[in-house]
DNA sequence: TTGTAAGCGTTATCAC
DNA sequence: GTGATAACGCTTACAA
């Protein structure tokens, strides 16, 4: 009746639940609940249909299935961008969690524009998720309006507020950078410059900085503002410049580890020897932080455990449970190693 | 009639293309065309649509678009791993493409076990996607079977072989070892020693390494054989064990850039100098390498070129064009930098 | 425990 | 250019 699109294939349409059913002999209804429910079917019965599911090569239709039980076991998955160390962990753990309970992620990247943000959302409930994890938690009004219609469950991961849309997995910024600006000034560095790039939340944890260096009476010698994606050149190009121009500081707060490593290695490269006369600060603690020579202190985020918590959160929110906790504070923590 | 099932919304169900239709006093198939096929209806009419999608807040239902239509528009990518920066790379151009075009990318991850791989292809094809990205060309028979069966289109990617499942983007791994290894052994060293991974393309390339190095009448000095995913650590663990049991070698060839900047901070924590006293070579080409201290002397790999043709090619096929090209081999590029 | 009937929200097809 | 009708392949709800 209907031949396949795809050229290199002969091949009849995909055999459906009423084949099962025929190749069985039992009524299609009761092929679905020996799949879906085989608790509520007679095990002979379970038996007879495996069979006639091996002997045609049934596999089911999720589109068909989602649209009957409005079900579909996927989760939008929304994230900046996905070739980003940070966010990658995160990403892995929340699709194995998920993975493991049943449910596909559909993958969307935005490129961390807002607007792009809103555009897809159209894109991603028409799909018609069971739930949507949205990295960060600022969204164009739009997307807060749109989203909160569509009723369905929702994860803000990476970032803290009393307000979120539903759910929140993530940890304070500005707390993170405050933390790491005490640290510092505590550990007698009192002439700091910044490494910095340019989002939304690395401007929250430099607030952070700045504002406990504030607090020790301390000022920001000298800021470099770097372009998105953080790379070891960017980390170097930067220090390069800083130290170009004259500036003088003892410590190099970073945005990231792979800035720090970067700036670690132009310092090293400058024969200025790390922490002695150049100390750096990262952030993240990438797998690479604690290896590096000298090691990076930094500080550390659990991002797996945003995915992991986050899957938790969603699979409970669409089982119906009762989220007792739904905003969870995943905090972070001070490594002291041996760059600053 | 029916309530979300998130306990937080009060909402009715979502518009159909039925409620457009009502509100703009049409009938639902012309709501359909206009949204899909405008230029087959009034423009007038288009408007009146437009304006009816808009005050009723429809999105449309590509579950229930699928199944009519059977076009998903959905791409099911199957990858070992996402936090691998060489794949990462390669995802990110992947979805970018295939979203200019309208597709959403479905991610699969099978952690490297061909046996999960084939677990995941009827998770996979229940969603009924339009083609399928697969990494590799190692598969199970079931797998391929049940591909070939669904007649779906393929595209792998990340290797080479005349006899592709339907399409393939990717390079020769042994090639590329035994290019690697000619540069090398021309250089002039001649006491390699291999820090390697053990998945199946990193063989690969070690055979085109060790084959080559043959050539020239060398054989490999020791070999350290390290576990997935590379790491700095390892990299700088891996040589700091050759080092360490007694291994005379004059370069380090690692199976990649993570590796290679490992074994480079490890032997600079040694006093050794690289590539004076000993050479470190990676694979890969990552944003690091060409910064690192000393830069990486390594193999580039157009990665995002991998994903973009493999958009291209999944793309035409589903339009149902003739693929000229089913097998494109993107190649590699030597890279001499300064650590070999 | 199994079966029947009626959707789910779209698009293909054919008629007007 | 627009509309009526019948799928698409499954699940819900109810009957047996």
């Amino acid at each position: 009746m209907k031949t396949g699109k795809h050229p290199r294939q002969i091949s009849a349409r995909a055999p459906t639940l009423d084949d099962v059913a025929r190749t069985a002999g039992l009524s299609s209804m009761t092929v679905s609940r020996a799949l879906n429910t085989p608790q509520l079917v007679r095990p002979a019965t379970v038996a007879k249909v495996m069979a006639a599911v091996t002997a045609t090569g049934y596999i089911p239709n999720a589109l068909a299935g989602g649209l009957a039980s409005s079900r579909s076991r996927l989760i939008a998955l929304v994230v900046p961008q996905i070739n980003n160390p940070m966010f990658v962990d995160t990403i892995q753990a929340l699709n194995d969690a998920l993975a493991q309970r049943g449910y596909t992620l559909l993958l969307c990247v935005t490129g961390y524009s807002e607007t792009a943000e809103a555009d897809t959302v159209a894109t991603i409930l028409s799909r018609r998720p069971d739930g949507i994890v949205l990295t960060g938690i600022h969204h164009t009004q739009t997307l807060k309006r749109v989203i909160m219609q569509a009723a369905v469950p929702v994860v803000e991961i990476w970032d803290m507020t009393p307000t979120p849309l539903d759910m929140l997995v993530g940890f304070s910024h500005e707390k993170a950078g405050n933390c790491l600006g005490h640290f510092l000034a505590q550990k007698g560095y009192s002439r700091p410059a910044l490494i910095w790039t340019d989002d939304r939340r690395g401007r929250q944890r430099k607030q952070g900085v700045i504002a406990s260096f504030h607090q020790h009476g301390i000022t920001i010698s000298a800021e470099s503002s770097v372009p998105l994606p953080a790379s070891l050149q960017l980390g170097r190009e930067a220090l390069a410049a800083l130290l170009d121009s004259g500036t003088s500081c003892d410590v190099i707060v970073c945005s990231s580890d792979t800035l720090a490593q970067g700036a670690i290695m132009e310092a090293q490269a400058r024969q200025l020897s790390v922490p002695q006369q150049l100390a750096v600060s990262g952030f993240g603690d990438l797998a690479f932080a604690a290896w590096n020579q000298p090691a990076i202190t930094t500080v550390h985020i659990d991002r797996a455990a945003i995915g992991h918590r986050a899957a938790t959160l969603l699979a409970d929110s669409i089982a119906g449970l009762t989220i007792a906790e739904p905003i969870i504070d995943i905090g972070f923590t001070m490594v002291e190693r041996d760059s600053a």
